[in-house]
DNA sequence: AATTGTGAACCTCTTCACAGCT
DNA sequence: AGCTGTGAAGAGGTTCACAATT
């Protein structure tokens, strides 16, 4: 039993949208704490992530109280925190099947490497992709993801592949194991209870600034 | 004044979760079109997007009656009338602001010309990367932004620029009078009202499987 | 004086349930 | 009989406002 520094209140379940709003909580701390701010209040961290003070406070107050009245949050301790609450304490293992510009743009991203997350094998059905090397990891054939994903212990898939294959793809990946996936396929994918999937969808943005330009004054928010 | 075919009840506005689920339906209506469905429940198109048959009538009962009680909905009817909402029955012009692997990720997915998002100019900094063609769409130089997006009439900005260089680029987009942006930078940026901004954040997104990997039964939903 | 932590009020979104068509 | 369209009920998320603390 690993104990923990941040105290979960009663039970309650935690809103995708806090979880969400978390993670740039957890953005701004990383950049403050690099440029040397020391302390911060709620008001601050809210104005910096487009969200009310009293929202940041009733975010960070499903875990516990990391806060000093009169003074604000200490920007080390706070990072530490939510850094430990959302798993970014620890590396995850990734696969990432379908090595498109999409795929490579992850290979890239070196924030993903320093917040944990390390791909560690990627699957293309392409043979002129197969066998080579991008960034350190080597592209190899799907034919036995399920074996490879469950040697490899793989936590997160990243699933960037047709719409048409993304199902067949992540009930393999399922089989495998993979308690995590997030598809950029633009379908609907259905998983079995206990394993998480999250949708990325860049034409469901932009969708939405169509339907913003088309019907001006009609979208909640902004 | 277009007169349009749908009629939109009051003068209420639409969530964002709304607009989100339109451009799912409307690309299982696509598919449904394409492959010689003619007719569509409530309960069927909820299925195949992870929703209940009541929040597809809720939703579209914002904009009008569509259905024939009894009968369902008419997918090629139906399909014509979201695209028609959500404004993808007509083209809009998008500049692209950084030609990374994401930028390029846009440039290649057909499916944004079919839509109707038609790259028009594309910017970087990069000197190896200027005066280049990628697909069609020729990379200059960010030195008169706010002049070419003016000349060009551009709708809709992706913004695929580091970090801290997001706001900037943003606010002289806005000064070209675009009126619409796509942001893939990490980082909160700020418009004038009047200007649609959406943000997409891969690491939001695999930092939400983060949490849910490390508290299990912890998530709403899943 | 400043700022957190939080119950209560408020608001928004989702689901229910059924009247109304086909 | 089957399925839509919708008011009402229910659930969930956000904001308010203030006691508690430094």
């Amino acid at each position: 039993m690993v104990k923990r520094k941040f105290h979960r209140k009663n039970i309650q379940r935690i809103s995708d949208s806090t979880v969400q709003r978390l993670s740039k909580y957890f953005r701004t701390l990383t950049y403050m704490k690099d440029t040397g701010v020391k302390t911060v209040s709620s008001e601050t961290l809210a104005r910096h992530n487009g969200v009310t003070a009293a929202q940041v406070r009733k975010d960070l107050s499903c875990f516990g109280a990391f806060g000093r009245r009169g003074l604000g949050y200490n920007v080390s301790e706070l990072k530490g925190n939510i850094g430990e609450i959302m798993g970014l304490d620890r590396t995850w293992k990734v696969a990432l099947v379908g090595v498109g510009n999409i795929g490579r743009a992850l290979i890239d991203y070196d924030q993903f490497r320093i917040q944990g997350f390390q791909i560690t094998i990627a699957f293309d059905s392409d043979p002129a992709k197969i066998g080579k090397t991008i960034h350190g990891v080597a592209v190899r054939d799907g034919e036995n993801i399920e074996r490879d994903v469950r040697a490899e212990k793989v936590d997160i898939a990243v699933v960037a592949v047709p719409a048409p294959a993304a199902q067949s793809v992540v009930d393999r990946l399922v089989a495998g194991e993979v308690k995590a996936i997030l598809n950029f396929a633009p379908i609907n994918i259905t998983v079995p209870e206990g394993v998480f999937i999250r949708h990325e969808n860049m034409a469901i943005e932009i969708e939405g600034l169509s339907f913003s330009l088309a019907n001006p004054g009609l979208v909640r928010g902004s």
